[in-house]
RNA sequence: GCGCCGGUAGCUCAGCUGGUUAGAGCACACGCCUGAUAAGCGUGAGGUCGGCGGUUCGAGUCCGCCCCGGCGCACCA
C-alpha cells in the first residue's frame, strides 16, 4: 500500500461505522451478580412480577421443602435452580406463577443433633419444651443460611415469607389433614410389627430406611419335635416305620435365620403346604440324628453342615406336617407348626422361624394363627426377659432358667446378643451349622444403625381403606386404587416416573405415621384409665384451634397447658393422660398441599382446576428419590382427603454426582455449598451448566466441568455483544423497517430466529432444558456468529448510516438481540438484566424477568423458501471456503476480499445454480455471500479440463477457481470491486464508499 | 435375583416412525484477519454408533442374548 493510500485509509476510518457498546465483553459475574441481586431486593422485583401478573392464569410450582439442616449443596442448589428456571419460563409466558419456598424443620436429624449437644439424652431437669426450643432455634439458623445460599444462585421467590413446617398455621393444617383422614376412616392405631430404630428409639417408615451392607450370622437350628396332634399325618407316617422310636428320640425341625436375636421371641415354625419335605437321617459328630426340612434345600445344607451318612427316609408334601408341634429350645414352651405362602425354597430350609413380634410377615401369620406377639426388646434395642416375657410366651410358672438363657440375654443389645445366642445354641447342641452371611440390610437413614422389627402400638394410614364418601369416592375404590388412578392422570417427566411410583404404591404397606420423639407435631390423642385411646374429630378440632393460635408447643408445655385445657368441652373432667407420639416428618411435608397450596393466602385459589376436579399445583419438581418420599406421601394425603393428586406435572431430576459418577457426600469431599460455587464460578455459569445437562441422567458436578461451559457462556455473551454493538445509532421506535421491506438475508435471519424460538419453547414445554440450550447455542454460534453476522458486517460498517440496507440489518439485529435476551432469561438470570439495559429502546419493562416469552407472531415467523435458499448459498460458501483455505495455507492469499471466485458448471451444475438465480444476478449477489470481492462465470463447457478449476466436493456439476484479485482494494471497505477510483474526488475508494463518504 | 433408564468423536449432546459417505458445538491441530480484538473467520484430524447374533435389499435406528454404568424393587425368615 502506498503512503498516500495509508493516509487515505486513516482519513476515511472515522466514516466507518464500527460497533460500539458499553456491554462488557468480560462478564465479571462474581461482582455483578451480588449487585444485581441487591437491586432486585431493593426494587422488590419479585413483588413487581406478582403485580404484573395479577389476575393472569395461575401456574404454580409448589416447592418441596428441603431439610433445614446444613448447607445447601450442589444437589439442593440444582433443584432450586431448575425450579427457578421453570417458574421464570412460565412467568414469561404470562402465567401468574408465584414461588413460595419452604423448609422442612421438624424431625430426627435436628433433634438428634441437639440431644448430642446435651450429652446424648435429655438431661435431668431439661424439659421436652426446652429441647424443642433449641431445635427451633437451630432450624431457623439454617433456614437463614440456606435462604441466602439459594438467593445467591439467582433464585427469585417469596423469600421474606417462606412456608415453614414449624409455623403454627402449617402445624394446624397438618392436623387438619389428620382429622380429615380420621373422619374418613383411614386412621387406625394398632399393635403391629414395624421398622424400629433402636438408636433413634422410634418407629421408622419405609422412606426412612437405607440399605447398607452388613454381615450377620446365618444359623441353622434344630427345633426339637415334641408332640404331634391326634390326626397328624406326619405322626402316622413316622409311627409306621420300624425305627419310629429312634426317630422320635432325636427328631427336629430344621430352621434357618440370619437374626438369631429373634429366636427368643419364636412362637411358631412356618412351612409351605405344597412344597416337598423330607425326613432325613444323618450323622453329625459321630451321633445319628433325624430332622425335617425341604427336599430342595437338603443338598446344600448337608454340604454346608458337613453331614455324614445323609439318608432320606421319607418324602412328603408340606401339608403332611399339619399338627406337628415342637418345643422352644430355650424355654421348653410348646409351639405349633403353621403354614404360610411366603415360605420359599431359595434359601434356608423351607421351615421358617416365626416371631410375630419381630417381622412383618411373621406378624401377619401370627395374627391369622392367633399366635402370641412376643417382643422382649425395649425401645433401645435391649432385651428385657423378666416376668413379662415369661407371661408373653406362656412359659410355665415352674420354669426355671436353669440353663441361663434369660440371664444371658437380660439387658443385652440385640445385635450384641447374636454371637452369645449362637455360641449357646452350639454348646447345647441345637446348632446344626453357622456361617457369616454378607447382605444388604435396612438401616436407619439418620443414625446409620441396623433397624429391627418390633411390635408396638402405632398409628397407621390404611392404604386399602375404602372411603365411604360417595362424593369423593363414587366408585367405592380402595385408596391404593385411587392413588394409581391419580398417578395415571398426572404427567410424569421423564415418563418412566409413572411406572416407578405406580409399582411402589401397588406394593406399599400401610403407612406408620407415628414416631416416639419430641421434635415434631404431636398426634393429639389421650388414653383413659383402661388404656383405651381417645381421639376423634371433635377432640382434634379443639386441639387444632389451640395449635393454630399457640403452636404445637401446647402439647409439650405441661405447666401452661395441662391436659384439662387441651380437652374439648365434652371430655373435660375425664381422667385422661396425653399420648406422646408425634407425626412422621413425611406426614408433615406430605401435608403441604393443604398447609401451603390451599391455605396460604397468596396461593389459595391458584391451583390448576381441570374439569370438576379439585384444584392442585401445576408442578412438583424434586430429585427422583422422592418417588418413594415426598411425591408418594403427598399423593396419599391429598388423594385421601381431596380425591385428587396434589400436582398435575411431576418433574424429576437425577442425583448430582462427582466426575467418577459417585454420589456426593461430605465425607468424600466431593460436595460443596452452592454459594461457594457461585462465588468462585458465577451463578449464571452454574445455571447454564445445569440447564445444559440432561438432568434425567446422573449429573456430574465439578468446578472443571462447569468451567468447561465457560466457553459456551462467553460465546453467547459475545455474540449478543456483537449484535448490540451495531445498534449504537439505532432506535427501534424510529428506525425499524417494516418486516416485509427487509433484505432477504435479514428476513432469513429472522426466520432462523423464529425456528429457534420454536425449538426452545418446545423443549421448555417438555422440560428438556439441555435441548433448549443446545438450540440456543447453535443459533448463536453458527447461524449468527459464523454465518449471518459475518456476512452483514460490510453493510453495517460501510453502508450509509441511514441506508435501507443498514437499517434492514439493524432491524433484524435488534429483534434477534431482544429475542435472544428473552430466551436466555430463565437460565442466565443475571446476565440478561445487563443485556436488557444495553438494548436500545425504551418501551420495555424494567427487568427482563418482567418481559414476555417470544412467540411466533409479528416479527418472528418461518420463511421456508428463504431457509432453503440460504442453505444452498451456505453450501456454496463451504465449497469456496475449502479452496480458499488451501490457498491461504499455500501463502497465496490472505483474506477473502483479496480473492475472486470463478464458477464453472455443466448442465447439472447450471441447474443447481439456477435455483439461486440467473448468472447476472449471482455475480452481484454472491460476493457478499461468499465474503469475496468478485464472482464470475466461465463460459467454457469442459471445466474438468480447464486449468486451475477443481470440482466442488458436495455439489455435482460445479467447478470452482479461486484466484488473487487483480483489482485495487478500497481503503475503506477493503473490497476489490473493480471500481476503485472511478469517482475522481476519492481515488482510493470504491464507488459505494465514495458516495457514502460524500453523503455524510 | 427382577424391573427401568442409559452406553454415538477427549467433553456436552443431536440423530423422528429403519434408507444416500453417522452429525453439531466445545476442546485439539493448522491457518486467516487485526474494523466484535483477552474478540472474529476458515480448514482439518478424531467415531468398529458397548459386544455378539438375527430380521431386512438396507440397522446407530427393529428383535434376541451378553457386557458396562446408574437407579428402583426385593433380598424375608
Amino acid at each position: 500500500m502506498t503512503e498516500d493510500a495509508k493516509a487515505a485509509k486513516e482519513r476515511y476510518k472515522s466514516t466507518v461505522l464500527l460497533p460500539k457498546t458499553d456491554f462488557p465483553m468480560k462478564a465479571g459475574l462474581q461482582e455483578r451478580e451480588p449487585a444485581l441481586q441487591q437491586h432486585w431486593d431493593a426494587t422488590n422485583l419479585y413483588g413487581q412480577i406478582r403485580k404484573a401478573r395479577a389476575g393472569a392464569k395461575p401456574w404454580v410450582l409448589h416447592d418441596g421443602p428441603p431439610y433445614a439442616n446444613g448447607d445447601a449443596h450442589t444437589g439442593t442448589g440444582m433443584n432450586k435452580i431448575l425450579k427457578d428456571m421453570v417458574v421464570k419460563f412460565r412467568t414469561m409466558q404470562g402465567y401468574d406463577s408465584p414461588y413460595v419456598p419452604g423448609w422442612d424443620c421438624h424431625g430426627l436429624p435436628i433433634e438428634h443433633k441437639m440431644l448430642e449437644e446435651l450429652g446424648g439424652t435429655l438431661p435431668e431437669g431439661t424439659t421436652a419444651l426446652q429441647l424443642r426450643e433449641k431445635c427451633l432455634e437451630y432450624a431457623n439458623k439454617w433456614i437463614d443460611t440456606q435462604r441466602n445460599q439459594f438467593k445467591s444462585a439467582g433464585v427469585l421467590g417469596r423469600w421474606a415469607q417462606p412456608y415453614l413446617t414449624t409455623n403454627p398455621l402449617y402445624e394446624a393444617n397438618v392436623l387438619r389433614v389428620f382429622r380429615e383422614l380420621m373422619a374418613r376412616g383411614f386412621i387406625t392405631r394398632a399393635k403391629r410389627s414395624v421398622h424400629w430404630s433402636w438408636a433413634a428409639k422410634s418407629a421408622l417408615a419405609e422412606a426412612e430406611l437405607e440399605y447398607e451392607d452388613r454381615t450377620d450370622p446365618s444359623v441353622y437350628v434344630r427345633f426339637p419335635v415334641s408332640s404331634c396332634g391326634k390326626d397328624c399325618k406326619f405322626r402316622e407316617m413316622v409311627e409306621a416305620r420300624d425305627d419310629a422310636a429312634e426317630v422320635w428320640k432325636s427328631l427336629a425341625l430344621l430352621i434357618w435365620t440370619t437374626t438369631p436375636w429373634t429366636l427368643p421371641a419364636n412362637v411358631a415354625v412356618a412351612a409351605h403346604d405344597k412344597a416337598e419335605y423330607v425326613l432325613v437321617r444323618y450323622t453329625r459328630g459321630g451321633k445319628r440324628e433325624y430332622m425335617v426340612m425341604a427336599e430342595a434345600l437338603l443338598k446344600s445344607v448337608a454340604e454346608k453342615a458337613k453331614l455324614a451318612d445323609v439318608q432320606v427316609l421319607e418324602t412328603f408334601r408340606g401339608e403332611v406336617l399339619r399338627g406337628v408341634g415342637y418345643s422352644h429350645p430355650f424355654l421348653d414352651t410348646a409351639c405349633p407348626l403353621v403354614f404360610a405362602d411366603y415360605v420359599t425354597l431359595e434359601d434356608g430350609t423351607g421351615l421358617v422361624h416365626t416371631a410375630p413380634g419381630h417381622g412383618k410377615e411373621d406378624f401377619e401369620t401370627g395374627k391369622r394363627e392367633r399366635l402370641p406377639v412376643v417382643c422382649p426388646v425395649d425401645e433401645s434395642g435391649k432385651f428385657f426377659v423378666g416376668e413379662r416375657l415369661r407371661k408373653d410366651l406362656g412359659v410355665s410358672t415352674t420354669f426355671e432358667d436353669t440353663r441361663g438363657w434369660l440371664k444371658m440375654l437380660e439387658g443385652q443389645n440385640v445385635f450384641k446378643a447374636n454371637p452369645l445366642i449362637v455360641n449357646k445354641l452350639r454348646e447345647e447342641g441345637w446348632l446344626l451349622h453357622d456361617e457369616p452371611v454378607h447382605h444388604s440390610y435396612p438401616h436407619c437413614w439418620r443414625t446409620h444403625t441396623p433397624v429391627i422389627f418390633r411390635a408396638t402400638e402405632q398409628w397407621f394410614v390404611q392404604v386399602d381403606h375404602v372411603d365411604p364418601d360417595k362424593t369423593l369416592n363414587p366408585q367405592a375404590k380402595t385408596l391404593r386404587q385411587r392413588l394409581l388412578d391419580e398417578i395415571a392422570a398426572s404427567r410424569w417427566f421423564p415418563a418412566w416416573g409413572q411406572k416407578r411410583i405406580s409399582s411402589m404404591v401397588e406394593n406399599r404397606p400401610d403407612w406408620c405415621v407415628s414416631r416416639q420423639r419430641y421434635w415434631g407435631i404431636p398426634i393429639p390423642a389421650f388414653a383413659d384409665a383402661h388404656g383405651q385411646v381417645v381421639c376423634d374429630p371433635e377432640l382434634l378440632d379443639h386441639v387444632i384451634a389451640l395449635v393454630e393460635k399457640h403452636g404445637s408447643n401446647v402439647w409439650f408445655d405441661d405447666a401452661n397447658w395441662p391436659v384439662e385445657k387441651l380437652l374439648p368441652e365434652k371430655l373435660r373432667g375425664r381422667k385422661l393422660t396425653k399420648l406422646t407420639d408425634i407425626f412422621d416428618v413425611w406426614f408433615e411435608a406430605g401435608s403441604s398441599f393443604q398447609a401451603v397450596m390451599r391455605a396460604d393466602p397468596e396461593l389459595a385459589g391458584k391451583g390448576l382446576a381441570e374439569g370438576n376436579r379439585a384444584p392442585h399445583a401445576a408442578m412438583y419438581l424434586e430429585g427422583d428419590d422422592q418417588h418413594r418420599g415426598w411425591f408418594q406421601v403427598s399423593l396419599i394425603l391429598s388423594v385421601a382427603t381431596t380425591g385428587v393428586s396434589p400436582f398435575r406435572d411431576c418433574l424429576t431430576s437425577a442425583f448430582v454426582v462427582d466426575e467418577k459418577g459417585e454420589k456426593g457426600s461430605k465425607s468424600k469431599g466431593n460436595i460443596w455449598a452452592i454459594d461457594k460455587g457461585v462465588k468462585d464460578l458465577g451463578a449464571d455459569l452454574i445455571r447454564l451448566y445445569f440447564a445444559s445437562m440432561n438432568t434425567s441422567e446422573p449429573i456430574p458436578v465439578t468446578y472443571k466441568l462447569i468451567q468447561n461451559h465457560g466457553e459456551t457462556y462467553r460465546k453467547l455473551r459475545n455474540t449478543w455483544r456483537g449484535l448490540v454493538g451495531n445498534l449504537f445509532d439505532f432506535d427501534p421506535a424510529r428506525h425499524m423497517l417494516p418486516r416485509n421491506e427487509l433484505l432477504p438475508i435479514d428476513q432469513w435471519a429472522l426466520s432462523q430466529c423464529a425456528a429457534t424460538v420454536e425449538a426452545v419453547t418446545a423443549a421448555w414445554e417438555r422440560y428438556e432444558f439441555h435441548v433448549a440450550m443446545r438450540a440456543l447455542h447453535d443459533f448463536a454460534n453458527v447461524t449468527l456468529s459464523a454465518q449471518y453476522m459475518d456476512l452483514r458486517k460490510d453493510s453495517l460498517y460501510c453502508d450509509a448510516a441511514t441506508s435501507k440496507q443498514r437499517r434492514s440489518a439493524q432491524t433484524a439485529y435488534w429483534v434477534i438481540a431482544d429475542t435472544l435476551t428473552r430466551l436466555l432469561a430463565p437460565v442466565l438470570a443475571h446476565t440478561v438484566e445487563d443485556m436488557w439495559q444495553h438494548l436500545p429502546g425504551k418501551d420495555r419493562p424494567a427487568s427482563a424477568h418482567l418481559a414476555h416469552w417470544p412467540t411466533l407472531q409479528g416479527w418472528l415467523h418461518r420463511e421456508p423458501a428463504l431457509d432453503e435458499r440460504f442453505e444452498l448459498l451456505l453450501k456454496l460458501k463451504a465449497e469456496t471456503d475449502r479452496v480458499l483455505d488451501r490457498l491461504r495455507k499455500e501463502k497465496k492469499v490472505g483474506k477473502g476480499y483479496d480473492t475472486a471466485v470463478s464458477l464453472g458448471a455443466n448442465a447439472e451444475g447450471l441447474e443447481w445454480l439456477g435455483k439461486l438465480g440467473t448468472p447476472e444476478h449471482l455475480t452481484s449477489l454472491l460476493p457478499e455471500m461468499l465474503n469475496v470481492s468478485a464472482v464470475g462465470f466461465d463460459p467454457s463447457t469442459d471445466h474438468a479440463a480447464l486449468q486451475g478449476y477443481e470440482p466442488a466436493a458436495d455439489i455435482r456439476g460445479l467447478w470452482l477457481k479461486v484466484t488473487e484479485s487483480a483489482e485495487q482494494d478500497c481503503v475503506r471497505c477493503f473490497r476489490r470491486t473493480g471500481d476503485v477510483g472511478r469517482i475522481t474526488a476519492h481515488p482510493h475508494l470504491c464507488t459505494r464508499c465514495a458516495s457514502v463518504v460524500e453523503g455524510t
